[in-house]
DNA sequence: CATGAATGAGTCTTCATTCAT
DNA sequence: CATGAATGAAGACTCATTCAT
């Protein structure tokens, strides 16, 4: 690289903002370069600062992409919007996993980075992103916990199990998109995992009222299309 | 003009005798650094060679590795059994995933390494790799598609993401294993998977539940209707 | 994760003086390995700094030497004798090679590594030493073209071929002392070649050479007649 | 590289020919190479033998290089035309040039090879090629020292000269046809040079009698055009 | 003799990290 | 505090040369 000829001038910024900067920067880096070759020196750049300046703000490069994405992960979680007043079993699941899959769509590079660099690595069940996917996983589990107990589901399969079978499939579903290369349409996997799903668990010979339960459900889900459609 | 090769450490090998050497030494490399950084000259070490003899066998390191790894993931599932004479949907299924849950038990590494490193790439679907997946899951897509055709599953899911629902969860349930932390069990993660996608695509019995569906069915045209009347 | 950056050897120094030393450095190394291999852990070593200090000035090795031996020679071909009050077309073709030989006899090193290593490349013509070279011989062209048009040389040799004649003959001239082993005598050499271009061009004596000239293109004519004849 | 599947099969030839072979493939490998990247792998591959074998037949690359296009080099100028009967000094000077540059355009790889790679190197003058360039050149040496001594030329400038002149030139004319990129007109440069040598060296006032010695010459030249015309 | 696998010193290049200024 | 020049260890890769077979 020539010698720089301009000087970098970032004269004496309140700290806060400064580590915004890097933040952001960061983040326009991982974004861009996805998981590998993500260098200091760009990213010093593009914040405005020299490389030596992210040293006051982080310990190594390690741990500032892992807290820099971790601030992004956060935010988004806490940005997510509440499925509290959905109601009805197969209506709420469908909701959380629709949830999800649209955090997955707009947030892209922030997930290949944390399903490719974090979650494998070892000591993942000791980062933060272990216990915001907790917390952010724990509706579902609940959930579906709620509905064993309340006899709508078997009890057969865990609840740790149908987690994983949800998540995991919102994964595999997205891989092609996260990949940059396809796309996945939000609507038909978040009904098709909640129908199977729902289905797979429902007490096997659904008495009267139980299927009406579902009828209803899905005449729930009819008017919440219908009213959606009236707010246009 | 260039160093001279001075003293042989390694004596003449069978050539087929070094490179299996050296796919055994990148092999063990690979499972321990899994997610580091693996460096030829580790490779080299552990084989026993030095480095510039690497490139008698392969192009070079992305070349290696890939290679490397796809014999290893092919001779893997070469060896799986069969599950042809495994008689009924659900008996098939739960083989299936039990065989899968299997390859992954025994191979965590040669798993990681492919789910971190070569499935995220962009180019992944042009590798062996998902060429290898492909056949490999086309068992499970098969039988839900005959599934499906002989009437005995739904036809409201499509077994693309069927298939997305079993190997995600298979993958999802067995990260904490992957990673080297906790372990996972077979049966009961078959069970329960071979289950809840078993259940979840089954036509209900006819008695009851045809009586029910047409309920379903008439109040789903009316709603139906209704969202035709709002269109306009 | 990286090695420690621990004793700084060469202190800080003012971008500039860093620069030259380097720049200077790479001068020496190509003066003495000239048409041998030229490495950077050399070049790095006499400049008193670290193989990867270099790529702080410098893209690569290659645009490394080619601006180092491009300043260098603008340098010298910036820093020639005018010859613009020379009067007299032998005294300025004289003039003019005469300073060529001087800097071939000053510089050595440079010329021979142009000579060797960068004029023989295929892109020469698209260099900066190209345009360099075209301007320092265009004055001997212009003053060709000049002497023709003015009738003070003959028009039957173009003044390109005459640059060829001139330059390759100082080359050819200089080539053992490029080579380190013997010498060349400056004045004799431009002497000659101005001698013999200058008389080579000159258009004869009119007196009796007039009537010669007219014997001449008669026979000439005579025979072109025959060369028709016998062409039919 | 990967593993060759195809042993090299080349049983036991006589000596001779498996030298011929290796020059042969090491000739073409500089025609195509030029000066910069030839491997040995690559001759001996061509030559249908591996790289050991080479050794056998020469000391190392650079004696096996040199030693290949000194062959090459001799080939060339022995066969080369005679200019014996050839009469008259310019015609005898100008079917030298012409035949010089015949040579180049003809083999314009080994010329570039010795030019960028023997030529420079500090122990030439103990080469074969010196010795070759010399026997060859001399003609043209002779040639000016014998019309010098009989009064036809003039006596200021030396034979050396004339020959650096007259090389040089045909070596500047001719790089860009070396370098690949564009060609020169043989007879009008061959022309060109003759004219100026000559002119340039002929005693000045040409008296009657010399003059018509220029004359007979050209109108020499006319003739054997003439001959040649009437051959076709 | 011929083989060709193996050598190993060398190449250029990258970049996280440090610390004198 | 911020700077950014300098570090230095590691990276992948090349290839003329050797010698056990």
């Amino acid at each position: 690289m020539r010698a720089k000829a301009k000087t970098r001038t970032s004269s004496r910024l309140p700290p806060l903002q400064r580590r915004a900067d890097i933040t952001a920067a960061a983040r326009s880096v991982i974004a861009e370069k996805g998981h590998e070759n993500i260098s200091l020196a760009e990213i010093a750049q593009r914040a405005g600062v020299v490389e030596g300046t992210l040293y006051r703000f982080f310990e190594n490069k390690q741990e500032m992409l892992v807290s820099v994405v971790a601030d992004w992960y956060k935010e988004i979680i806490e940005n997510v919007a509440s499925v509290e007043d959905v109601q009805g079993t197969w209506n709420k699941l469908r909701a959380m996993v629709w949830r999800a899959l649209k955090i997955i769509k707009d947030n892209p590079e922030v997930t290949r980075f944390i399903l490719t660099k974090i979650r494998p690595e070892s000591v993942y069940t000791n980062t933060i992103f272990y216990k915001l996917n907790r917390r952010y996983s724990a509706d579902i589990s609940r959930l579906c916990a709620q509905a064993i107990e309340s006899g709508e589901f078997r009890e057969d399969v865990s609840p740790i199990l149908l987690r994983d079978m949800i998540f995991g499939c919102i994964e595999h579903s997205t891989w092609a998109y996260l990949r940059g290369s396809g796309d996945f349409p939000i609507d038909e996997t978040a009904d098709g995992i909640a129908n199977v799903i729902y289905r797979g668990m429902l007490k096997e010979q659904p008495a009267a009222q139980e299927t009406m339960d579902g009828v209803v459900e899905r005449l729930e889900k009819v008017a919440s299309d219908l009213e959606k459609l009236a707010k246009k």
